[in-house]
DNA sequence: CCGTTAAATTTAACACTGTTAAGTAAACTG
DNA sequence: CAGTTTACTTAACAGTGTTAAATTTAACGG
């Protein structure tokens, strides 16, 4: 009775959270679908399709509505939010972060950086400026992302000596002891390296 | 008369170049060293390990002697120095953001992340903010190089309207055009990008 | 209701992929 | 010279995306 491209993309959405990347395979998707692999192919010309619809559908769950920056809200504040929901949305899904990332060309994504340059130009911010710091702020949200959902295998943990990397990277070491005891949260560290580039980092408290 | 594991990686590398990361596969690179495909494993516990060090060594030709900053040198001066390396160093292999961005535990990337925060830090930077800083424009300079080394499927843009894009999203194609008939190029939008973080854009010029 | 056309899917197969197990030949070691 | 380690080969498994052709299912006009 005909399979919908929208509920492909839903099991496959679920797929991903339950198997990662990796396991989203279009034999194991199709089973799920009752249906057999080749089936899957008359709703997408290749997988690459079915990936970039999937971060699409990824983006649209969290930016089916993108408010622009309201009348007297500070555009920092604005963009800081925003950004929190976009790697809020990436986070939703394993791997989200290299899903959407590598899914070159999406419109949400496109509609995104429009409403925000907008939304900070429109606060009287320069137009190079406003595609600069949103370029720079999305660029780092992906990386961010990507990096913070990539699991350290537990192989190379094997041969990890925990105790020379402490004595070779003594800065770093204490930087990040220093951040996390403190009672700061990864969340935190994201949002910090936002405040960063927008230009708001407040170094007391 | 034996392979040499360096001798592997370096035939991995040429091979990522010439293919790209899904070219490189355990038979074609097997094929290139004159031996079996299983003969790899002896020398690598699975794939993975091989990439792993393969983002190494990309890291190792740029990064073999890594100065820290120089007494009376800005901070700022020294870390865009050092992240247009690290830039530079994944834009010299195909996909070489992607290689160097999934192999976790890179010990090159730990001491560069070292360095680079003593680097702030011994300028008077606060060791809070200099590991922000650092964390900040490493995550920026990884999603920068994979999105700029993401090629575009001529698929994807048989279906692309360039004047519905331009109507839909003004803002974003108008600082574009300004930025590049200005004469900047991509290397300057990366170097822009890194003055946000840092704090030393300068509006005019 | 029938015949035709188009939509949706199946079956079979191809050319790959990473990876394991078992065997083999050469090189070193005592 | 015997035994062990090193470095590999051969054979095979289970899986992958993808294509071509045959086949079923649904839709539609007369």
């Amino acid at each position: 009775m005909a399979l919908r491209k929208e509920q492909i993309i839903e099991e496959a959405l679920q797929l991903l959270n339950e198997s990662g990347l990796e396991g989203v395979t279009l034999r194991k998707l199709a089973k799920r679908l009752g249906v057999q692999a080749p089936a899957l192919y008359w709703h997408f010309n290749n997988k690459a399709a079915l990936v970039n619809e999937m971060a699409e559908a990824i983006l649209q769950t969290e930016f089916a509505d993108l408010q622009p920056r309201g009348d007297g809200e500070p555009w920092q504040e604005w963009l800081i939010h925003t950004l929190n929901r976009l790697r809020k949305a990436m986070l939703s899904y394993t791997d989200g972060g290299r899903v959407v990332a590598g899914a070159h060309l999406s419109l949400t994504m496109a509609k995104i950086s429009e409403v925000a340059i907008h939304s900070l130009h429109s606060a009287g911010v320069s137009l190079r400026k406003s595609r600069l710091i949103v370029l720079t702020a999305t660029h780092y949200t992906f990386g961010y992302v990507i990096e913070e959902q990539t699991p350290l295998s537990p192989e190379g943990l094997k041969h990890f000596d925990l105790e020379k990397f402490k004595k070779d990277h003594p800065t770093m070491v204490a930087g990040i002891e220093e951040y996390f005891t403190s009672g700061r949260t990864v969340d935190d560290l994201f949002n910090d390296g936002l405040r960063i580039i927008v230009g708001t980092y407040d170094e007391r408290k």
